[in-house]
DNA sequence: CTAGGGTTAG
């Protein structure tokens, strides 16, 4: 008879390692298990509820619990698999309480029962008492509940006590080594994650990758870069994640050369974009931020199957390039696909209507957003609301929805409000904008800088010296602006305003002097305002001479082919006479010129630029 | 049962 209930057991556990993959599937299983007289045995019940622990969306409180219930002496394994179910989808205090529970009927507690426990316990308090509870069982020298503990403590964001409990662990494996690293790295020190990194003796894949992914998370591309390289010459295998940091990677240094070489990789690989959607929408952002949104599109249109992570990667690119028609064609498209937008969706929808001064569309989505698709704006929403209103210059508009927004106002709020007041040269709008910003970023210096420069364009040089002695005084100091470009050979060259250290610096002062004159023949006039400082025309015209982006597309004139595209990076913001420089440059040279900044991209054409001088 | 992953902003 014994015997006979083993071979049922194994069977029903077969059974559910086998053909469960839905709720249904797992509920026809019950019923046979329970015509076997099986629903008592823990063995089988504990591989139920594994599985169903896996399951998506399964309201713990209902079914698990009755299967547990139904078990008249649950063996400690059958309380760790409810517990672990608990610890995943339902309420914390279940957890806990099914421990004393098991503690009060003198069940000991297993490894399982405290990896079950610590998986997904955020709390400190808890934490290290359980942690005690661990130590008192004798449990922590099990590979596996030593690991969880310090992934405990990094998600309570106690840091030191992980490194702690790693440093007093016996035996480690590549999983505690790297959990500590992954953690540095979110914590954005490098450094301590490179030496753990270093101290690792088997260095496998995981480990290589998150040091890739730290160093891109960190934006610190080039050391991704070197990251990877000594991956592929230690000879590990690269796989779709490594593959996302990499891209990444690519995606912030903003040049085709490197943008063109990941995508050789990852097409040439098992990861492709057409059938791995993780690594297609990676790829449609890095070539959104490398200037080349056909491409992104390309990548989007081959892709097999996508998700709302491509989805809305397409839709920020189209915006970021002020293609805002087709941002919002594809948001319903999208909707057609059944693939439900959320928040970073919307945030894309509303920055596309934004930089295209499309004020109806943008307000009747934003009030269509939590009615029609489920998504409550967030204060990042109201932001993008802010920047749309105060564009199109319905800064009163755009201040009073600031003032009584639902959710007390962040600063991407109060900067967007400040931005649109310098664009719209408001100073009384700007000073209560950056009032608050002091208050909620004191150390982000670009506020103080476009108060300043707001101050500045309505000639009242006496705020302006009042702002930078509060700089001076903080101790902020501007950051160089500096320019990139890309040379014919992708070979991609630096110039900081001013700059005098490159090779050709002669050549390109003279041709830059050259177009001027032609830009000058041809009605251009040099935008003396937008020099924020108090000092001569003629200082003023040097100065502007002298930007970054003007050196990089003068150097881009003399070092790319007629006719070809001329692509810039730049730090900050575009100034408003390099912004004319640029046009009036695509318009004489018949050049395509696209400028990336740190706000979007401009397409300069003919003599306009895609943003519509909205910027 | 523990470790690495993609989208957003002024």
């Amino acid at each position: 008879m014994v015997g006979r209930i083993r071979v049922l057991e194994w069977e029903a556990v077969r059974v559910i390692e086998s053909c469960c993959t839905t709720l249904n599937h797992a509920k026809q299983v019950h019923a046979h298990i329970y015509r076997n007289n099986l629903h008592q045995c823990s063995y089988v019940i504990t591989n139920l509820l594994r599985f169903l622990t896996n399951l998506p969306h399964i309201p713990v409180y209902s079914y698990p619990h009755l299967l547990f219930s139904q078990v008249h002496s649950p063996n400690p394994f059958l309380y760790s698999a409810l517990i672990r179910a608990y610890a995943r989808n339902g309420p914390l205090f279940q957890s806990i309480r099914l421990y004393s529970s098991m503690l009060n009927r003198n069940i000991s507690p297993v490894s399982f029962t405290f990896s079950a426990l610590f998986s997904s316990l955020k709390n400190p308090i808890l934490g290290s008492q359980l942690h005690v509870h661990a130590l008192l069982f004798g449990f922590v020298s099990d590979l596996y509940v030593s690991n969880t503990i310090i992934d405990m403590y990094v998600k309570c964001g106690l840091l030191s006590s992980a490194r702690k409990v790693f440093d007093e662990m016996p035996h480690r494996d590549a999983v505690s080594w790297t959990e500590l690293i992954v953690a540095y790295a979110k914590s954005g020190d490098m450094d301590s994650a490179r030496e753990l990194f270093d101290g690792l003796p088997g260095k496998d894949k995981v480990a290589w990758t998150s040091m890739v992914t730290g160093y891109a998370q960190n934006a610190m591309p080039k050391k991704a870069l070197e990251f990877f390289r000594r991956l592929r010459e230690a000879g590990v295998e690269t796989d779709e994640i490594t593959l996302v940091g990499v891209i990444s990677a690519c995606a912030q240094l903003g040049a085709s050369g490197y943008a063109n070489w990941i995508r050789g990789i990852a097409e040439s690989s098992r990861f492709g974009s057409a059938n791995n959607v993780l690594v297609g929408s990676a790829l449609i952002d890095m070539y959104s931020k490398c200037g080349n949104v056909e491409e992104a599109y390309n990548v989007f249109k081959g892709m097999k199957e996508r998700n709302v992570f491509s989805y809305s990667s397409m839709i920020a690119g189209f915006a970021a390039h002020g293609c805002a028609r087709a941002a919002i064609k594809l948001f319903y498209e999208m909707l057609e696909t059944g693939i439900k937008p959320n928040h970073v969706t919307f945030v894309g929808v509303f920055t596309a209507c934004s930089h295209a001064g499309m004020v109806e569309q943008g307000q009747h989505l934003f009030g269509a957003m939590e009615e029609c698709y489920g998504v409550a704006p967030t204060a990042d929403h109201y932001a993008c609301m802010a920047d749309l209103l105060g564009r199109a210059g319905q800064l009163d508009k755009a201040l009073r929805l600031v003032q009584t927004m639902p959710m007390e106002p962040n600063g991407g709020v109060w900067g967007a409000l400040l931005g649109a007041s310098h664009i719209h040269r408001n100073p009384d709008v700007a000073e209560i904008a950056s009032h608050h910003l002091f208050e909620l970023e004191p150390d982000n210096l670009g506020n103080y800088l476009l108060l300043s420069n707001t101050y500045a364009l309505a000639g009242r040089w006496d705020d302006v010296s009042r702002v930078r002695k509060l700089m001076r005084e903080k101790q902020l100091r501007k950051n160089p602006g500096c320019s990139w470009v890309e040379a014919k050979n992708g070979i991609v060259h630096e110039f900081f305003a001013g700059d005098v250290k490159h090779p050709e610096i002669n050549e390109i002062k003279k041709a830059l002097y050259d177009l001027l004159q032609r830009l000058k023949a041809n009605g251009y006039q040099p935008k003396l305002n937008s020099v924020p400082y108090d000092i001569d025309n003629e200082g003023k015209r040097l100065l502007l001479m002298s930007h970054s982006e003007k050196l990089a597309l003068a150097y881009g004139l003399l070092s790319t082919d007629a006719g070809s595209t001329i692509k810039i990076m730049k730090n900050l913001r575009i100034c408003e006479d390099c912004h004319i420089v640029m046009c009036a440059t695509s318009k004489v040279t018949g050049r395509k010129i696209i400028v990336r900044d740190n706000m979007r991209f401009h397409h300069f054409l003919n003599g306009t630029c895609s943003c519509n001088n909205f910027w």
